[in-house]
RNA sequence: GGUCGCGUGGCCGAGUGGCUAGGCAGAGGUCUGCAAAACCUUGUACAGCGGUUCGAAUCCGCUCGCGACCUCCA
C-alpha cells in the first residue's frame, strides 16, 4: 500500500482530515443512490462519477474498498408527510404499471447509463424492498430506547428527546431551536408531537399499492430508514465514508446519523462527503424545476438546451475537471471545451501506449527534464491525495502529456529521461487517465480495422505523390472526426478536438 | 427570515499568505506538397472598498451581486 497522505473533506468537522480507516486495509463506502422513477440526468452523474473515482482512487492505493449503493424503489414520499404518495406507487398509477415494474425499468435504465459512464459497479446494490424486515426491525430497536412512538399506525421519531442525549442537526450546522422556530405551518402535522419529528414507519391507506405487514399495521418505510438498514447490514454499525449530494445532508443524512446513533449508539459513518449540485444558467438543476437533462438527452443531443450531443466519456470528463465539492456550471461552451481536452487525452492515451523508449547511449540524461517529469507526477498525486482534486490532476497530467506528445513527435528524446523515469511518466499517464479517472477510449474494434485499412491507403498515395487521392482520403476521415498527423518518420492519427 | 457557500484573465476552471495550475478560444513561430496534429513563445486575472502583514486572489471587516439548504431532489 502506497504511503498514506490521503486526506478527505469531512462535512462533519467542516475540515480536511487524513483518512484513517477503521479497520485498514478495508474500507466501508455507501452512497446514496436513485430514486429510480425516472431516467436518470446530469445530476445523477455527479454522485456517481465523484463516488466511482474515490472508488477507484482508493483501490488503486491498495484499500480493499466495499462500496455499497441502494436503489430506492420505495419510500420517498411526495408532498407534505402526511398526504405522503409514495413516488414510485404515484408514477405507476399514471401509467398503469405494477409498482415493481416501474422500478425495474428505471433501475435498468440506471445501470445502461451508470455503465456509458464507465463507473464501476457497486459491490453490493441493496434495495429498499428487499430489506422491508430489517426496516422493521431498526423502528423497534428505536422503538424500544424510547425514542420514536406510535402514532394510528405510525411511527415517528422523536427529535426532541433525541436531542437532550445527542446532538441533532451537526451535520448541517443546525440547532434544534432554530429548526423549530423556523419551521413552516403545515397541514397535517397532527400525529407529531413535534414538526422536526420524521416518520419511520406510515400507516398506508387502502389504495396504496406499496405496503407492508407491521407490527403497527399495513403500512411502509419512512424515507430515511432504509439507508440506515442496508448501510449497517452490510457494512456495520460504523463505517469508513458515507457519501451524497449535498442536498441530502438535511434532512436525510442528519436523520441517518439520528436513527444510527439512536438504535446503534455508534455515528454511522466516520467520513461524510458530499459532493455539490451541478447548475444549468447558474439555477440548481432538479426535477421540481423542470429544467433538467436526461443523459440519453446528452448523450444523443435531443434537449432544446443542446446544440450538439456529448459523449458520455465527454460528461465524466467534463464533471472531474471540477472539483465535487464545487458547483459546476452546465453550458455549451463548456461542454465543447470538454470535449477537445477530453480527446486530447485520449488521443495522448494511445500516444502513451505506443511509445517506445529508444536507447541512445550517445545522448545525456537531462536532469531538468526529469525533474519536470517527477514534479508532474508528484504533483498529480498529491492533487488527489488533497481530497480528491481531480481538476488539479488533470492539469498536471496535461504536462506530462506535453513530454509524451514531444517524444512521439521527435521533437524530445525519449532517451534523455532513462528507462526508469521514462517508464514512471508512461505508465503514471496510462493508469491516472484509466484506473483513476476512468476514461477511455470511445471506438470500437470494426473502427480500428477499418482506420487501419484506410491508413495505409493514404501512406500509399502519399508515396506515390497523388496528392489528389491523399487530400481525399484525409477529408473524408475529417467528416468523419478523424485527422490524419503527418510527421518526419510516420503517419498516424487522432481524433479530431 | 434563518443557516451555509460563491464571485479568478474572452470562456471553463484549480489555487487559503510569497513559488508558471490546466483546458478551450486568440496571436506569433517550428514542422509540412498544402494542411492538420504536435511542440515552443505569448495573457500586468483574482467583484468593490477598507484593514492586518515585509508581502494577500489567499486572512479580517463592510458593500454589491449570485447561489444552495431550511419541502421531494444527486
Amino acid at each position: 500500500m502506497k504511503q498514506n497522505t490521503l486526506k478527505i473533506y469531512n462535512t462533519l468537522s467542516r475540515k480536511k482530515e487524513n483518512f484513517e480507516p477503521l479497520s485498514p486495509p478495508h474500507v466501508g463506502m455507501y452512497v446514496c443512490g436513485p430514486t429510480v422513477y425516472g431516467d436518470a440526468h446530469l445530476g445523477h452523474a455527479r454522485p456517481a462519477i465523484t463516488f466511482d473515482t474515490v472508488n477507484r482512487y482508493l483501490s488503486h492505493l491498495g484499500y480493499k474498498v466495499r462500496y455499497v449503493r441502494n436503489i430506492t424503489d420505495v419510500g420517498h414520499l411526495q408532498g407534505d408527510a402526511d398526504e405522503g404518495e409514495d413516488k414510485i406507487a404515484k408514477k405507476a398509477k399514471l401509467e398503469q404499471l405494477e409498482p415493481m415494474e416501474v422500478a425495474q425499468q428505471y433501475t435498468d435504465t440506471y445501470h445502461r447509463d451508470m455503465e456509458a459512464l464507465n463507473t464501476w459497479k457497486p459491490s453490493i446494490e441493496p434495495r429498499a424492498t428487499g430489506h422491508i424486515p430489517e426496516q422493521i426491525a431498526l423502528v423497534q430497536g428505536i422503538l424500544s430506547e424510547g425514542l420514536g412512538y406510535e402514532v394510528n399506525g405510525s411511527v415517528y421519531f422523536d427529535v426532541l428527546k433525541y436531542n437532550e442525549k445527542y446532538q441533532y442537526g451537526k451535520l448541517s450546522g443546525r440547532v434544534l431551536e432554530e429548526l423549530m422556530s423556523g419551521s413552516r405551518d403545515l397541514d397535517g402535522q397532527g400525529e407529531k408531537r413535534n414538526p422536526v419529528d420524521f416518520a419511520l414507519w406510515k400507516n398506508a391507506s387502502p389504495e396504496h399499492l406499496m405496503k407492508w405487514e407491521s407490527p403497527w399495521g399495513i403500512g411502509f418505510p419512512g424515507w430515511h430508514l432504509e439507508c440506515t438498514a442496508m448501510s449497517s447490514k452490510y457494512l456495520g454499525k460504523q463505517f469508513d465514508i458515507h457519501g451524497g449530494g449535498m442536498d441530502l445532508m438535511f434532512p436525510h443524512h442528519e436523520c441517518e446519523i439520528a436513527q444510527g446513533n439512536a438504535c446503534n449508539h455508534q455515528e454511522p459513518a466516520k467520513y461524510w462527503m458530499h459532493n455539490n449540485m451541478i447548475t444549468i444558467n447558474g439555477q440548481k438543476m432538479g426535477k421540481s424545476l423542470g429544467n433538467f437533462i436526461t443523459l440519453q438527452e446528452l448523450f444523443t443531443g435531443k434537449h432544446d438546451l443542446l446544440e450538439q450531443a456529448y459523449s458520455p466519456m465527454t460528461i465524466r470528463y467534463f464533471i472531474l475537471t471540477a472539483h465535487y465539492r464545487s458547483t459546476l456550471d452546465f453550458s455549451n461552451d463548456a461542454l465543447k471545451a470538454a470535449q477537445k481536452g477530453y480527446k486530447k487525452i485520449i488521443n495522448g492515451l494511445r500516444i502513451a501506449k505506443s511509445l517506445q523508449l529508444e536507447s541512445n547511449e550517445t545522448i545525456a540524461l537531462d536532469e531538468n527534464q526529469i525533474q519536470q517529469v517527477e514534479q508532474s507526477i508528484a504533483n498529480a498525486y498529491r492533487a488527489m491525495d488533497d481530497d480528491f482534486n481531480t481538476a488539479q490532476a488533470i492539469g498536471h497530467l496535461f504536462n506530462l502529456l506535453k513530454k509524451i506528445n514531444s517524444i512521439y513527435t521527435g521533437q524530445l528524446q525519449s532517451s534523455v529521461f532513462g528507462k526508469e523515469i521514462f517508464d514512471k511518466m508512461i505508465s503514471t499517464y496510462v493508469v491516472f487517465v484509466e484506473n483513476i479517472l476512468g476514461l477511455k477510449e470511445e471506438k470500437t474494434d470494426t473502427q480500428q480495422g477499418l482506420l487501419d485499412v484506410l491508413l495505409k491507403l493514404y501512406t500509399e498515395a502519399k508515396i506515390a505523390r497523388n496528392y489528389d487521392k491523399v487530400d481525399e482520403i484525409r477529408s473524408a476521415l475529417k467528416e468523419l472526426g478523424f485527422v490524419l498527423k503527418d510527421m518526419k518518420d510516420k503517419i498516424d492519427w487522432a481524433y479530431e478536438e
